[in-house]
DNA sequence: GTGAAAGCGCTAACAA
DNA sequence: TTGTTAGCGCTTTCAC
């Protein structure tokens, strides 16, 4: 049978039993100094016989401090959240600080109730991952309560709280080019959710591309999705049911990318051969997927890693950095070529 | 500019500004009955206009509630560990309870730190997914730590803590059938981590299978893996060169299958047609990859829904379930055929 | 219906 | 080098 749960030994018990006050018991604990050896070892000794363990809340109270520390997201892709909750981990790891996680339905429309959310949970501080990264009013209400925060890829209002970003606009405006020269004319877009604003500066990438290579930008072929695959599925399978379809899609993820390539599938049309497909991320399964998607890789592990350092540097009162422009890949794979000539 | 932040305001500044004492504040602010319609209306006021929000921290410590669940992994499969989280984030919507992740790098390694760590960080309870759930020395210490747990896929002493459980055994043994009626002989199976009871527990399954069918447990046709796409690539490499190639591979997760079909290929190999396939858990990639592969369904979002609840039953003093067995799927895809006529 | 006092387990400030 | 006192913000007695 499992032992019975015992009362917990508190830092009172343990200073009765090595013969000495709750506050010596303290400064050995936090490895404070002034503490003769020989004390410090009564202590230790005393501490393990009555398996004490610091009781997190108390110490929480006193100090002002809950060691925990926010990820504020929405649930589109489930590879972009991995990686999210890897980069702030490794950061974390060696340190006191917990990793809480808040998954948000709808970020834009709860935006009043975020801040209060965070507060009441008693977060010492968080990252704020798109679309939260974006809303001010989340910026404004965390900082009124005094809570670290700092953001990934960030559009609006760099300046206004630490910021790791990359640059969407020349990322977009790069894929976009590789498809074009590739030869391709008739060239569809899924979009991301409209409450994003990395979709809105990709977008703009996109149209870059098209102004520089003297083609129009067909609004007709501009497809609305949500960032899931489902949704990915969705806009292909209106795209390719166009009396002219495109011969290429940029997907502005690689979840609805994936959606894509399945929707295409469906209609018995080869990757890259009768089709060409891009999309965005470098998340995992642009490449476990087959043909392997060309993409532009965004470093969110380390945008999420740095993010994370800036918020523990507010909490120990060393001065963040404020703003870690990280670079992005084009990465050239399988699912793109050049047109199928009819 | 952000606004500053101001002393956050008490329940005994509301009470101040309400002209009542503390304790009807928090009488209000918990819904405790036999306070008059009036002064909760005044309290609510002053708390609205003061912006109070509760400090958890405060309510934490003396109702010795955190209101923190942990949830305690290996990091093997993104997929699974994202169905985990979303199965506990479900259950635990509307509630004030919040999740806090724990991936241990090698938790039989470090299993006598673990409840340590879990006890130091205050959670009121835990969800153990494999290998943490088969281990006896967390669950005797968290136990003695008096912190709730339920448990996932557990294969050892069933009846010591609320499992959710689903049957290893014959869900491994109809996959191996499945292909053993294609009518393979010759059959190479990757096992998972050994750490994971599910491992033993599968393998027993395909021999099952094996002995049903007359053939015999070619044990030389056993590689080890750990659960992750490059042990299961490598793995399968070392299957595919021997002499005696096998036609079929039985992997023991999804992720390890997707590693040997990306081995199958480079080596000029196609699935299903030069080489069968199957996987386990119906993980995401077993969708998306292709061809998708032949897997068994593991309820992990109900399990992990299922197990939240079980711990929540305990902190609320009903008595929880203390075994829910779930239901398997063979989900037959297209990585599996007949073996080719050489 | 409402309030005063005590205390959850810990640490900061000050004494000794 | 060590101990004493006073809280952190809240809830729990138990009075009124």
């Amino acid at each position: 049978m499992l032992e019975k749960a015992r009362r917990r030994a508190t830092i009172i018990d343990v200073g009765r039993h090595a013969g000495v006050s709750a506050k010596t018991v303290s400064r050995v604990l936090n490895g404070e100094p002034h503490v003769s050896p020989a004390v410090q070892q009564r202590v230790r000794d005393a501490a393990a016989s009555l398996h004490y363990h610091p009781n997190m809340l108390a110490r929480a109270l006193v100090r002002q401090r809950s060691m925990l520390l926010g990820l504020v997201y929405e649930n589109p892709s489930a590879s972009y959240v991995v990686e999210l909750q890897r980069g702030m981990l490794t950061r974390l790891a060696d340190t006191p600080y917990r990793l809480v996680v808040f998954p948000i339905a709808s970020i834009i429309e709860r935006s009043g109730e975020v801040a209060g959310l965070l507060r009441s949970a008693g977060l010492d501080g968080v990252v704020l991952a798109p679309p939260a990264a974006d809303d001010l009013r989340i910026l404004n209400d965390l900082a009124s309560a005094g809570i670290a925060c700092a953001r990934i890829g960030p559009s609006r209002a760099i300046e206004l709280a630490p910021s790791n970003i990359v640059d969407d606009i020349t990322a977009a405006r790069e894929i976009a080019t590789h498809v074009i020269e590739l030869g391709h004319r008739t060239i569809g877009i899924i979009k991301g959710h409209a409450s994003h604003a990395a979709s809105e500066a990709r977008t703009m990438g996109y149209s870059q591309a098209f102004y520089a290579a003297g083609l129009p930008m067909r609004l007709d072929l501009v497809e609305q999705g949500d960032f899931t695959r489902e949704s990915g599925h969705a806009a292909a399978e209106r795209l390719l049911a166009r009396a002219e379809a495109p011969t290429a899609i940029l997907a502005q993820n690689d979840d609805m990318a994936v959606g894509a390539l399945l929707a295409a599938r469906e209609r018995g049309l080869t990757v890259p051969d009768d089709l060409t497909l891009v999309g965005f991320d470098d998340s995992e399964i642009s490449r476990i997927c087959w043909p392997p998607l060309t993409t532009v890789r965004q470093p969110v592990f380390e945008m999420a890693r740095e993010a994370t350092d800036m918020v523990i540097a507010q909490l120990e009162d060393r001065p963040p950095l404020l703003r870690h422009d990280h670079p992005h890949d084009l990465l050239i794979r399988a699912s793109t070529a050049a047109p199928p000539r009819s």
